[in-house]
RNA sequence: GGCUCUGUAGCUCAGUUGGUAGAGCGAACGACUGAAAAUCGUUAGGUCACCGGAUCGACGCCGGUCGGAGCCA
């Protein structure tokens, strides 16, 4: 057909991962990679929504379960998995389908996107400093050694104030604060799937419900014992931090219910403000027949 | 029935001795370059339950009406 890339994008709950399947069917030979950081882990299922195998169609799926939960990934790292992950499929003759969400990872993959280096120590070094400055003393610190992003980052954003002292104390260069005009790496087809806001509201709301029917706690549970000290990423998971709580008796099963519902509606609409401003996206309607649609842009 | 407390933003609540109101959460919008399901910013919401009174002036004082909660009969 032909040798673009194509991507399946959207909010959580848009339903990309059945779409994804869908195509593949289509148009023959395609195999998955998952854009997803949480899905990434192994032994969380049910709360990142991951297909299992039978629920995959035979359609194979790259980038899941790929790390323990003790891990970070680093949007670099994702990088370098998807590429191989994609060159494993062209080698074969086979389309990639990006499917997944993450919004840094997906950038990372498909974009050119130039990360400076990264140093632990460094980093470790700012942290400290930041206890005993504050967030004001850093961002001083900050406008005094890369005035540029200084005013581009607020005193109030410490993570990013920290990540940008890192990289000028690193590289000598100033950090570049503000994200430029996105470019393909290659050529892309980005589909983005929108669903109506009280729809969505709705299926995600239905979902979080299920997840805690299908045994969410159960899996937290046995997620903790295996692993007390999960990762920095892993463990900001939404819905296993709740269900944590059940399970530390923090919180009702209602409470995490809800709280877990109110945590994925806030993250949807992010990552729509995140896709609103890539204008390469083509959107398609979720309950006007997205497969045909999809079709047409790929054909294109 | 009596006594006490209570009615302020969508929700939970702050509001000093009277000068027409704030926070957190939520919502809408946005930023985002090695944690991104992260981190952070902006904005919009209130005839302060209702009616009357005293006062130059009431969310705040007085009286009443209607809702809540608790205790005692």
């Amino acid at each position: 057909m032909n040798s673009n890339l194509i991507a399946v994008i959207g909010p959580t709950a848009s339903g990309k991962s059945d779409l994804a399947i869908q195509i593949a069917q289509e148009i023959g030979n395609s195999e998955i990679v998952s854009a997803d950081a949480m899905q990434l882990y192994r032994g969380m299922d049910i709360g990142t929504a991951k297909l299992l195998p039978p629920e995959q169609q035979g359609i194979k799926h790259h980038l899941l379960d790929v790390v323990e939960p003790t891990e970070d990934v680093s949007a670099v790292q994702y990088r370098e998995l998807f590429d191989s992950a994609v060159s494993e499929i062209r080698n074969e003759g086979g389309q990639p389908i990006v499917a997944g969400g993450s919004t840094l990872y997906l950038a990372a993959a498909l974009d050119e996107m130039h990360f400076a280096p990264t140093d632990p120590e460094v980093r470790q070094k700012l942290e400290m400093q930041a206890e005993e400055l504050g967030n004001l003393g850093m961002h001083t610190l900050l406008k005094g050694k890369d005035p540029a992003a200084a005013a581009k980052i607020s005193a109030s954003n410490l993570r990013r104030v920290i990540r940008a002292l890192e990289v000028v104390e690193i590289s000598g260069k100033s950090f570049a604060a503000s994200l430029p005009e996105p470019t393909y790496r290659q050529p892309t087809k980005q589909i983005g799937i929108h669903v109506e806001r009280d729809l969505l509201r709705e299926r995600i709301e239905l979902r979080v419900r299920r997840m805690w029917e299908s045994g969410l706690v159960a899996e937290v549970e046995s997620l903790l014992s295996r692993h007390p000290q999960l990762s920095k990423t892993a463990r900001v998971a939404i819905g296993y931090q709740q269900a944590a709580a059940q399970l530390a008796g923090e919180l009702s099963e209602d409470q995490a219910i809800a709280e877990t519902i109110q945590l994925t509606q806030r993250y949807a609409k992010k990552q729509m403000t995140w896709f609103r401003r890539d204008k390469r996206i083509h959107w398609v309607e979720s309950s006007k027949d997205p497969l045909a649609a999809t079709l047409d842009v790929i054909r294109l």
